[in-house]
RNA sequence: GCUCCGGUGGUGUAGUCCGGUUAAGCAUUUCGCCCUCUCAAGGCGACGAUCCCGGGUUCAAAUCCCGGCCGGAGCACCA
């Protein structure tokens, strides 16, 4: 457990200050009840799926939070439910992290916890804030939709039986639940004795068998906000409702209130981030891994070629509003691409490579600009009679017509030849001076050409169904050159867009 | 159904609390020009919002009040 904080506030719900003068030039509002150095926030992830964007955006804006006022950030594992958790979550999003360069100041599980969680249910058993409820789960549902309350709300908290029996482990699942006493009338059903500790079955990553009796969120969560000094509590908007609870519990518990504040959800058109709709195509072998470039988690955009600053940008000019919408993917394409264009090295690739024959040309060496504007190096390339250009330019071309191959010299066609589907086209070359008037297309020279392929992630899903051409592949040439990449670079293939090297024949397009 | 939360150009946001010096700033998208041996980046510019609708208060409303419409969320022994 952490060292208390001194009370941060303790208004039910705060929300933001407004956006002052200073605001322009820092992209997210001030905080309420803020001062520097005593801001301590919190991203606390269940450990039961990968990453994705969505957390991503929490995590960034909690830490945003924390670093904006000196104070300190906490990634809390809320492990509460051993059905759901994995270790290999827990490393999942402690490398997502550190990818995003999100450095916790600390790092603790809800688990570590409860003991200390067990002690405070207790309390508010004894105090009479909350009960142990034998009801079928049937009942309980038809009970609080009609508001009424059940037996077991009404016997004295003087009789202990039960909530010794419950923590002494007598009871098996599904047989008995604290439930916290609120309003079973209340309108805010989430007010209406909601569940506090249930018992489970099952093997927890971090505590093995050793504990049955397992704390909700609802109950968790607000304690431990308390405990560890979060000064302000982050949580996306469809907890709204649960604020009412989160603040019940603690004033029961005489516990410090931290500021609340909400944000929506961030999804993308195309690409949901719900674990409904991702891992049916996981477990159905429709996508074979969590870092398929189709998919919104961390991993994947990590491989798709998005860069952590483009992220938090991205993230960032999200504000902190409470309107539920779906950001244009193309926003944040446009700063990842803003921040990898100085750096991405331009390369050739051909798709559909179709040869031409240069007819009076001499063989030569090429040297080649790594980078039209920036001094990112040369490369060398030898070239003789035989080149490859795409098929996409070269349906294009009629004989007779000029076009510039790329960084090296004009060739006009002298004749396009088709046997079957394949193309041949013979050109002649005709000037090295650079011509604005004719249209310039890259090229690889045979002999320097690598078998090469580039996987195009396209939207996973058109509606509510999946897409199944939802990745594309493009075959064709690149040159030598990227065989020598270092899987991870970032290039752009001229006219084609930025890519990722993965290995030395593929790569994966990031965007345009 | 009940309750809560939202609703600003195609899209995402700023401004809304403390109504007026902006009849609306920024980003993205699209288009044009400049630059350029790329369909990239950069520079410049354009298109594009009667601030969901209808009332009301006021000299003045995107901003306050009332009513409505639309969208989302919650109503789990998940988080």
């Amino acid at each position: 457990m952490l060292e208390q904080l001194g009370s941060a506030g303790s208004s039910q719900h705060t929300g933001l200050t407004e956006k002052s003068h200073v605001a322009s030039s820092i992209p997210l509002p001030k905080l309420e009840n803020a001062t520097r150095g005593k801001v301590i926030t919190r991203f606390p992830p269940e450990p039961s799926g990968y990453p994705h964007i969505g957390h991503a955006k929490a995590a960034i804006i909690d830490e945003y939070y924390a670093r904006m006022y000196d104070g300190r950030f906490i990634l809390r594992f809320d492990d509460t439910n051993p059905l759901n958790e994995k270790l290999e979550y827990y490393e999942a999003f402690t490398l997502a992290l550190e990818w995003l360069n999100i450095r916790p100041d600390i790092i603790k599980n809800t688990s570590d916890d409860i003991e200390l969680l067990y002690d405070y249910g207790r309390k508010l058993v004894l105090n009479g804030d909350a009960y142990v409820c034998t009801c079928n789960q049937q009942k309980i549902h038809d009970l609080r939709s009609k508001g009424i309350e059940c037996d077991c709300r009404k016997r004295p908290t003087s009789d202990t039986r039960n909530i010794d029996n419950f923590f002494d482990g007598r009871f098996n699942q599904n047989e008995a639940i604290i439930r916290f006493k609120g309003s079973m009338a209340d309108q805010n059903t989430a007010m209406r004795d909601p569940t506090l500790f249930r018992i489970i079955n099952g093997h927890h990553p971090k505590l093995g068998d050793k504990y049955r009796i397992w704390p909700t969120y609802d109950f968790a969560a607000p304690i431990e906000d308390s405990l560890d000094g979060v000064s302000h509590a982050f949580r996306t908007k469809e907890y709204e409702l649960r604020n009412a609870l989160y603040f019940a519990i603690l004033e029961r518990l005489g516990l410090r209130k931290p500021n609340m504040i909400e944000f929506s959800r961030l999804e993308f058109n195309g690409l949901p981030v719900s674990k409904r709709k991702i891992k049916p195509l996981i477990e159905n072998d429709i996508i074979k891994s969590w870092d398929d470039p189709r998919l919104p988690t961390l991993a994947a955009m990590k491989r798709r070629g998005f860069i952590p600053g483009a992220i938090r940008r991205f993230v960032l000019s999200l504000g902190m509003t409470l309107a539920e919408t779906k950001p244009p993917f193309e926003s944040l394409e446009a700063f990842n691409r803003k921040l990898i264009e100085p750096e991405s090295i331009r390369l050739f690739f051909v798709k559909d490579p179709v040869e031409i024959m240069i007819q009076n040309s001499s063989a030569r060496e090429i040297r080649l600009k790594n980078h039209p504007n920036i001094d990112l190096g040369t490369r060398r390339i030898k070239v003789s009679d035989s080149i490859y250009i795409s098929k996409e330019d070269a349906i294009r071309l009629r004989a007779g017509n000029e076009v510039r191959l790329i960084e090296m010299y004009n060739i006009r066609i002298v004749e396009i030849k088709t046997e079957g589907t394949k193309l041949t086209i013979l050109a002649s070359w005709s000037g090295d001076n650079i011509r604005p008037d004719i249209p310039k297309i890259q090229w690889v020279a045979k002999n320097d050409d690598r078998q090469f392929e580039i996987l195009v992630p396209k939207e996973l899903y058109l509606g509510d169904i999946y897409n199944v051409n939802s990745l594309e592949v493009w075959k064709g040439l690149a040159e030598s050159y990227v065989t020598h990449l270092k899987p991870d670079s970032k290039v752009q293939f001229v006219r084609m867009g930025f890519c990722r090297i993965e290995g030395a024949n593929s790569a994966i397009f990031t965007h345009k």
